[in-house]
DNA sequence: GTATTATGAATGAACG
DNA sequence: CGTTCATTCATAATAC
């Protein structure tokens, strides 16, 4: 309804401003034509503005935990606008002899320990190295969700009731999809600052095809709606 | 402010184009102006580019992992033709969407909403994806849990201390609990200073075919490294 | 360097 | 409401 200069002060696209004595040719644009390059800029804007908050949606479930009580992370998890590395998780790794005391402790057949416990276990743990009570709470839990997983495979209707501690039973594979599609981020914020510096060099940047403007944003000029 | 057309630059804002016995008083823009707002639109058509571009690559993980488990639904397209389906039953994914409302939901402070709140908040998630009401609630009763236990784990702080000398670690928090992981954003919208006025009413109006939109002013140089 | 495995971490659903 | 289970994902570790 606004993009359309029709015929308002005639075509609108070139002007003559006459000097004195002179003739001056200058861009002369119309406040429909304004207009519409406003529009179309905000239509930049808010496609901007959307696709930045599905980002931020999307990476918000896998970043948020974008820093973790890990010890052997020495970078902070949220580095200076510096330096690309937002997410910088790492996981911890069990020292041998974190892993055998645990292992000790799971073969105790306590499964599942307390809270209390797993503080306690923590406190042990720490003195061989960075550890949390969360950390002790998950390998617990992946252990037993693993031993269970184990028997499963191996007696999917077997009546054998007794099985070994140190079942291990090559025959089962699982088909683990390994696909890693955030091994590459495309996005380079940092990158895309000002990248439109080749058509500076261009002496003459404004040719008559500024009309183009419209015709991106008024894709339908008329007969919008039903009716 | 690209409205605004001020006479910065030299090259004036207002042009007096004199008709024919008369004064017509037109927008004029100069070269500068021009180039400023063709930078603008540039750098909207880079943002735009890399922004589809990243969330391309995000989002075809997601299609292309369990084939559907973004909604959930029966259209899976590596389904056998033998009939024999790897039981698409896979516990309900929130997408990004449906978890920044309930992040935004859960982040007001009523925590459990009534089943009258929980019907709402399931129709409005329905908008964005496959849901069901259970899967609302048990959200919430897993966000809440979650939250307990990691007061849980601060709160019995024992004053007893063994050794803080030799700890290069000190800080066992959690950033988890902050809301908002994405404090800041490296876009910078601020120098396109669009000011985008009623755009957000506009919803979402997203759609892939507005890629042409990289062609607006760039569509005949640079016609990249191919070639 | 790439592909595979092992396993820590996350989370929806269920149990009590 | 708190705890636990089952499943999945991402990544360290490892094999090739």
């Amino acid at each position: 309804e606004l993009g359309e200069e029709r015929g308002e002060g005639g075509g609108g696209g070139e002007g003559e401003a006459m000097g004195e004595g002179g003739v001056l040719y200058v861009k002369v644009m119309t406040d429909e034509q304004m207009e519409v390059l406003r529009k179309q800029i905000s239509i930049y804007a808010t496609i901007c503005e959307q696709l930045v908050e599905m980002h931020k949606a999307v990476m918000a479930q896998r970043d948020s935990i974008a820093g973790m009580r890990l010890g052997n992370l020495y970078c902070d998890p949220l580095m200076t606008p510096g330096g690309h590395k937002i997410t910088a998780r790492q996981r911890w790794t069990p020292t041998p002899m974190q892993l055998q005391i645990l292992e000790s402790i799971f073969d105790q057949g306590n499964g599942t320990p307390s809270k209390q416990k797993i503080k306690e276990i923590t406190l042990e743990l720490s003195q061989h190295g960075q550890i949390s009570e969360t950390n002790v709470y998950n390998w617990f839990q992946n252990r037993r969700a693993r031993s269970k997983r184990k028997q499963t495979a191996v007696l999917p209707n077997n009546t054998e009731s007794e099985i070994e501690a140190d079942d291990e039973s090559p025959t089962e594979k699982k088909p683990k999809a390994t696909n890693s599609p955030y091994k590459n981020m495309p996005l380079r914020m940092d990158d895309l600052s000002i990248p439109c510096t080749e058509m500076n060099s261009e002496g003459r940047h404004l040719e008559p095809e500024t009309n183009r403007i419209q015709g991106i944003y008024a894709s339908d000029n008329s007969s919008k709606s039903s009716g």
